[in-house]
DNA sequence: TTGTAAGCGTTATCAC
DNA sequence: GTGATAACGCTTACAA
């Protein structure tokens, strides 16, 4: 029962051939095998089901067919897509994927850069959960080559696909403007990163650019689940004046801050609209009445792949190191915000 | 630039004993090292950055620490949140995952499988997209311990994590049926497979028990999506005489379906319960007024990594080898339903 | 067209 | 307490 595996010795053997011999048959090549002896070999593999073992081969050849990929949550669909996306590419490429979730932490980041160092790994995915460049540092040290996704880490010049989230919030709040909203509050990530900057800049431009003067109790901080934009639209509703419109810097805690206006007894969007930057959460059938920037998270993941084996190849033309996808707009509440209430 | 990796040989040569000692500090033993000599191997490692090359190991070993998992779709929340579980747990087990989603097709399922084998997985935990008994025979043959999770394979008895889906969709009616309602429909999965068998068989019992004739026409196929609950949602609606309830076989297409009843101007749950099977759409504040059966979907993916390195350590007790967890009732509309109609 | 053998970076079994 | 050396299963240059 607990026999040795069949190795390619043991099929060189029942098919009276050189172990090269049936190398060659199980690669295709490099050399010719004549039609006879490739029919003995390919019967004594299926006879013995005979599997090669990919280590050996790996050790061999130097270099292995596997992708690092680091998202911070699974659970979080934005991440799960981009996963999602990585992996249908890889797969079709022969490449198999490592999976490893950060949960935000830059010592599991960089446990598992170490791992995936260790274990050789052709190249990596990478959605950095902190600024440190440590990470980033040993990947270069040992010339594996890799993408960022999402972000970008000061100081590292690396390759990277990332969503122009300064325009995905501009967008949002310019449509907003044009609607008539003057009170707009954002719910903004508690800890900073890059792109959760650049859409609080892009906040911070548009109303700059409609000359609305920039309020900061308007902004309030928030995680990106339900129940954070829960919280923090019952903070935002409790302000004076009460802002018409409020903007989450993701979909989730845009829909929860639109149940905690319901709740509080106003209708949306005609008391208050509510704009959510991503839309994985499948607004127009879960919230008809939130409109949406849209970011490509899939593509994201699916793109990031395909650059990536182009790297690996060496074939990643230069234009293509740095990409930035951008959202679209999805407009569900066309509705005009209510009159100015009496302090306006 | 392109240099060649730093190995153990190089780590002797500038710390100046021999590869074998060094091996034995990396590793912690098995034989003595002197503190002096320890300290000078130490030393090398870290000015030349040395990391022991895992495939190299791996092979000499003649055993690896990957797990392989296959999830049928990680856009799906339920699976999603199920491959954290396997991770967190794996991480920190010293194991690291491949990532493979199936996509409900047994050929990817088996392309899996197969390079799980050619890896030489320690391992794999596997969601079955389909009741081939193809992938597991494989794995058995390599001696290679796995566990199924959610679902089973017909004739095939292999250590497995599942979920009471029969109770799930029992308390889900009956809890309906204490509320008085009679005319309740059920969203069923299109394509069967056990654990959905187990919930329409859930549904069934419990209008038996009940003494409520069963209506063919008030089960609708239906798939997991929002927009799938939503389509058949309306398709229920239409029904004549129309269900009081409807019973969603997962939370999104019951979330679905609670938008098509909104939609159509009816009240939820006054004028048609909602009732879904799992809540991991965090219902709590999407849907307040929906009753769910939670089931415990991160748990079943961390507690099959744990029993899972168990069998590969051979320490796996028997009675853990087939476990079922229960799902639990969340109920939020504990109003009752409507006067029964006219044609009652 | 095919066989032989070196070597990938480890671990483990010998000696010393 | 330490140093040589034989595997592990494969790819591939070199012989035949």
């Amino acid at each position: 029962m607990e026999s040795r595996a069949v190795t390619r010795d043991d099929v060189a053997k029942v098919a009276g051939v050189s172990p090269a011999t049936v190398s060659h048959v199980v690669n295709n090549g490099p050399r010719q095998v004549s039609k006879e002896t490739r029919q003995k070999v390919l019967s004594a593999i299926k006879a013995l089901d005979y599997r090669p073992n990919a280590i050996a081969r790996n050790l061999r050849m130097q270099k292995t067919n596997s992708i690092g990929l680091i998202i911070p949550d699974n659970k979080n669909t934005f991440f799960s897509e981009i996963a999602l996306g990585v992996e249908q590419v890889a797969f079709d490429s022969g490449y198999i994927v490592f999976l490893g979730h950060s949960a935000y932490r830059h010592d599991r980041e960089l446990s598992y850069i170490n791992m995936f160092i260790s274990q050789q790994a052709a190249g990596v995915i990478w959605i950095p959960g902190s600024e440190d460049p440590t990470a980033a540092r040993n990947l270069e040290n040992f010339n594996i080559p890799y993408f960022l996704l999402d972000r970008v880490i000061q100081g590292v010049d690396a390759p990277s696909i990332t969503v122009d989230n300064f325009h995905a919030a501009l967008w949002a709040v310019q449509h907003l403007i044009e609607l008539g909203h003057q009170r707009i509050a954002f719910i903004k990530r508690p800890t900073d990163l890059s792109h959760s900057i650049d859409r609080l800049n892009g906040y911070m431009e548009a109303l700059n650019q409609a000359g609305i003067s920039f309020n900061a109790s308007y902004v309030v901080p928030g995680g990106f689940l339900l129940k954070d934009g829960y919280e923090a639209g019952q903070k935002i509703l409790a302000l004076s004046p009460r802002p018409t419109a409020i903007i989450g810097y993701n979909d989730l805690n845009a829909i929860g801050a639109m149940k905690a206006v319901q709740v509080a007894g106003l209708r949306v969007p005609e008391d208050v609209s509510v704009v959510g930057i991503d839309d994985i959460a499948q607004s127009e059938y879960s919230c008809p009445s939130m409109t949406s920037v849209r970011i490509p998270e899939y593509k994201m993941g699916s793109l990031s792949a395909e650059l990536l084996i182009q790297l690996i190849n060496k074939k990643l033309p230069e234009e293509k190191r740095n990409t930035c996808l951008q959202g679209e707009l999805i407009v569900r509440d066309s509705t005009a915000p209510p009159p100015p209430s009496s302090s306006d």
